[in-house]
DNA sequence: ATGCATGAGCG
DNA sequence: GCTCATGCATA
């Protein structure tokens, strides 16, 4: 089901992007052209999306190769949608309304823990426009109305407490974080429950046990000074949305080995479901520890290891803590029972659902220029009838997953990969930081010249790579 | 589990 | 307009 194994994307391709083949150079020449003449860089491998998906998207020609474009039209495949012209010409003011008391949407509410007697999400009770290459769920006409939702925490069931019954196993091969010594940091690095706190409220999944009541396990707004070593956390003093920086700033976080990442992140995983708690559960009770929540999907992605390098460390003391609360929490039950009402004045665009043969062309674009500038975005999105912003947005998110997902290179490399054009004819490589992973201890490690940090990590290739280049690449 | 999106901070 | 942290919505 997961996308990757239908449409293997490009962390785990080879791309080339050293400066000897700039983008333009790139565009220029070649265009995304049949996939029969498709012709890359030496030790470039082409995109698998394109070989495998040709047929199905036929609509990447070379022909037309503008002059001062680089990137090959892409057909009106994408254009002639007028639906799409006007749906994705709207306006965007997604938060006409925008409102300081917002709350936020609660967080790590899985399907799992749903209530059933939410009002359905807006996907549910629209219709879905169906649109030959590009879906958005969109209502038709008022779009991004104002939104009510009334969320109730219930206590999951003990058994959909253990999803798959799978225990992590993307285990991350070490040398994917290599160079962060493998310092202990005193008192961090373990489990040990610093403070078995005699009795932690703050976890209260469906685990059975003695049902105690009381203690607010989701009194959202109690924030709890952070107590013992690992309390003091970036992350209770964190703006509403991320915060770009505020990493590793303490010092015990700064100290956090990748082997202890790794460890930690199993061992999370491992034991949150065998206390039975989801996700989203730890991501609702970091919020009543520390009086800032995360989703599911970011204890999802910590777990897997696909946050940054820094944003592992400044997690890490705060699931640790977690750990040690609900481990050693005596009745880490009842409690599990929120109800929250909140309004959602903001209105947040609908996902665009690009189908596979628009981002095969998005990722073929990405192969010959990670990062278009604005005319090329703008090249783009006319070409495939996206609306700019999607291309942009998409852009950056490709980027940002490729960044998460390769290897912490050493910057000076790295930064070729995403090299930015000043202009559709001439690019010179500007590197940009890399987003997260120490600057690789490799010693003597060759500058590579092709994008596939991947093949760093196996495990991760695999995941990501289109099944047949697998023994291609790792041959 | 992950694709697309938002928004702070920054240059 | 980008990066980065993060989350909603969905596959």
């Amino acid at each position: 089901m997961s996308e990757r194994s239908q449409s293997p994307e490009c962390q785990s391709r080879p791309y080339d992007f050293s400066r000897a083949n700039p983008c333009t150079q790139l565009l220029g020449q070649e265009g995304l052209g049949s996939a029969a003449s498709l012709q890359l860089p030496h030790g470039v491998l082409p995109d698998p999306t394109l070989l495998y998906n040709k047929a199905a998207y036929g609509g990447i020609t070379s022909a037309s190769a503008q002059t001062f474009f680089p990137f090959p039209p892409v057909t009106s495949d994408y254009r002639g949608c007028d639906l799409q012209a006007g749906d994705f010409g709207q306006p965007k003011h997604w938060y006409p309304f925008a409102a300081p008391e917002y709350t936020g949407q609660v967080p790590g509410v899985t399907a799992a823990t749903q209530p059933t007697n939410l009002s359905p999400p807006i996907a549910e009770t629209r219709e879905q426009i169906k649109l030959p290459d590009i879906k958005t769920e969109k209502d038709t006409a008022d779009d991004y109305s104002t939104e009510i939702k009334v969320q109730q925490y219930t206590t999951p069931p003990t058994s959909a407490a253990m999803p798959q019954g799978v225990f992590y196993s993307a285990a991350w091969n070490q040398s994917f974080w290599p160079g962060i010594s493998h310092i202990t940091p005193p008192g961090s690095n373990n489990q040990n429950p610093s403070t078995p706190s005699a009795s932690s409220p703050s976890m209260s999944p469906s685990p059975p046990s003695n049902g105690l009541p009381g203690n607010a396990f989701f009194s959202v707004n109690t924030i709890q000074p952070p107590t013992g070593p690992q309390a003091q956390n970036p992350a209770s003093s964190t703006r509403s949305s991320g915060s770009s920086s505020g990493g590793c700033s303490d010092s015990e976080e700064e100290n956090l080995s990748t082997e202890e990442l790794e460890q930690f992140a199993k061992e999370l995983k491992h034991k949150r479901i065998t206390l039975g708690f989801t996700q989203a559960d730890v991501g609702l009770a970091l919020g009543n520890l520390y009086g800032k929540m995360f989703s599911q999907t970011t204890i999802c992605r910590f777990e897997a290891l696909q946050l940054s390098f820094k944003n592992m460390c400044k997690l890490k003391p705060l699931l640790q803590r977690w750990l040690n609360e609900a481990e050693t929490s005596e009745n880490p039950q009842d409690m599990y029972k929120i109800e929250r009402v909140f309004v959602d004045t903001r209105k947040r665009k609908r996902r665009t659902s690009l189908e596979g043969a628009v981002r095969s062309a998005l990722e073929s674009y990405f192969i010959k220029c990670p990062k278009p500038n604005t005319q090329e975005i703008t090249h783009i999105s006319d070409d495939l009838g996206l609306e700019r912003d999607v291309v942009r947005v998409w852009f950056c998110n490709r980027r940002q997953k490729g960044k998460r997902l390769a290897l912490p290179l050493d910057e000076e490399c790295e930064g070729q990969y995403y090299e930015q054009s000043p202009s559709p004819l001439n690019m010179a490589p500007s590197p940009i930081p890399s987003q997260g992973y120490p600057a690789s201890s490799y010693p003597g490690a060759p500058p590579p010249t092709l994008y596939m940090p991947p093949l760093h990590r196996p495990d991760v290739l695999k995941q990501a790579l289109h099944p047949g280049l697998v023994g291609h690449l790792t041959g």
